[in-house]
RNA sequence: CGGGAAGUAGCGCAGCUCGGCUAGCGCGCUUGGUUCGGGAUCAAGAGGUCGUGGGUUCAAAUCCCACCUUCCCGACCA
């Protein structure tokens, strides 16, 4: 990608809106466009962040037997009547009529539309377990949007629903997607951890959520001075007697047992061996994609800009033109990566050397290419890493190389 | 929804206390020149209903009232 041809129009100055770090670095780095408080577009860069995240929760998610599908966004009333969410997210619901005067309301969540799926399509014992999953935007009138993309009131979610015959079935489905989000928010770059957590409007006995500590963080835990460990109560350490230190935490992720709770309410039973009819028992898991994709920020940053880990970078590589170094010449290096699956933003555009330099910084790809004076004497491009500030100087050959051994190809 | 702050060019700001504005600065943008390994420089330009509406006044960015928007803290929540 030329830079000279791409959407990408980097800020100079702090914006004034931005107050965290993530959202300050998602705006100057023209990633993200506030269209009004807590509505946001995802622009070229950010998108293609959004979609490597994507990637990592689809394979995950894949591989645990979980199957993608995309429900409506638009949901009629009457189903949230019957299990009387209604009433619980009244106040968050963005709720309207249609022309012919029918409710409806723009989801906040998918548990009573996917529990619908299951008692239409679902007759047997036979046809369980499964998990259904979606990435999908979600909508809630939050009474207070805020930095940025950690709360706003259209926001992505990747929520998956498992369907099982009984309660040992829920537990290895559960079990299941624990080892899902584990590997999810590794591969994503994130320092979690792991806590049992009140199921709130969702129902059910046991929940789970995955936090990442960070100062602007809603959430508090207790971490142990002594272990490490995390907890919810602020008492001394119940593992090893050390004492405890707050510490603010993102959700990113929470999954439940919601049992029978929806099943029960819009009927979806399947008749078991013996002929009996029984409600389905279902798992919920979500992970806020947009709340994931600041908080690898957070974690993964310097005051130059983001550092995003390789697995979620925009792209592989910026590459730098400096001293009226041929285009050609810079143009080759990109095919010749990019024909190996290196993704590469080449900064062509005819401006000073510093404004290359900070632009490379803060759009954070993991390396950064330079060809300048010392590729036209000596024909070597220079190397810096951006998260280690590494810097190396390496023969055309010795480039391709370095970066099959980086990239595994 | 309570409490605080802010709205002046694309971005960041000054001006407002004490009304005199034909509204200014830095960056960015356009054209041309010189530069060219770390936000260069010279010259010439373009760009504004000072958030909106009302009021006071000879005169309002500036004073008064109402509203809107945004940010932060709290309550609430993924």
């Amino acid at each position: 990608m030329l830079f000279s041809k791409s959407f990408i129009y980097t800020l100079r100055e702090d914006p004034k809106v931005a107050e965290c770090l993530s959202h300050k670095y998602l705006l100057k780095g023209c990633f993200l466009h506030m269209v009004s408080s807590g509505i946001y577009s995802y622009l070229p860069l950010g998108l293609r962040v959004l979609d490597k995240i994507n990637k990592i929760i689809q394979k995950h998610m894949n591989k645990s037997g979980a199957q993608q599908l995309l429900m409506s966004a638009l949901q009629p009333m009457d189903i949230w009547k019957k299990t009387g969410r209604d009433k619980d997210l009244e106040e968050v619901m963005f709720k309207f009529k249609d022309r012919k005067d029918k409710e409806l309301c723009l989801g906040p969540t998918h548990e009573e539309l996917v529990t619908e799926l299951a008692r239409k399509y679902v007759r047997s014992y036979k046809q369980l377990p499964f998990i259904l999953y979606q990435i999908q935007a979600k909508y809630r009138d939050e009474p207070r949007p805020r930095l940025g993309l950690m709360r706003s009131c259209e926001f992505i979610m990747k929520d998956a629903y498992s369907f099982d015959i009984d309660q040992q079935g829920l537990d290895e489905n559960y079990a299941k997607m624990l080892t899902a989000y584990k590997a999810i928010f590794k591969e994503c770059g994130v320092d979690f951890v792991v806590t049992e957590a009140d199921s709130g409007v969702m129902g059910g006995d046991v929940s789970h959520e995955f936090m990442v500590g960070s100062e602007i963080g809603e959430d508090v835990l207790f971490c142990c001075q002594g272990c490490n460990k995390f907890f919810k109560q602020g008492k001394e350490c119940p593992e090893c007697k050390g004492s405890l230190t707050q510490q603010k935490m993102i959700e990113i992720g929470h999954i439940f047992k919601l049992g029978t709770k929806y099943s029960s309410v819009l009927d979806a039973s399947v008749l078991d061996k013996e002929g009996k009819r029984k409600p389905i028992v279902m798992g919920c898991y979500g992970i806020g994609v947009s709340r994931l994709f600041p908080s690898i920020i957070e974690v993964n940053h310097d005051d130059k800009g983001i550092v995003w880990p390789k697995s979620v970078s925009p792209y592989d590589v910026s590459l730098v033109t400096l001293g009226g170094v041929a285009f050609d010449d810079a143009a080759q290096i990109t095919h010749v990566l990019e024909n190996s699956g290196i993704d590469v933003l080449f900064d062509d555009r005819d401006i000073a050397a510093g404004v290359k330099f900070n632009d490379a910084y803060l759009v954070g790809n993991p390396y950064i290419l330079i060809m300048g004076k010392n590729y036209s004497k000596n024909n070597k491009i220079d190397i810096e890493v951006r998260k280690t500030e590494e810097k190396l100087s390496l023969s055309k050959e010795e480039l391709a190389n370095f970066f099959k051994k980086e990239y595994n190809i």
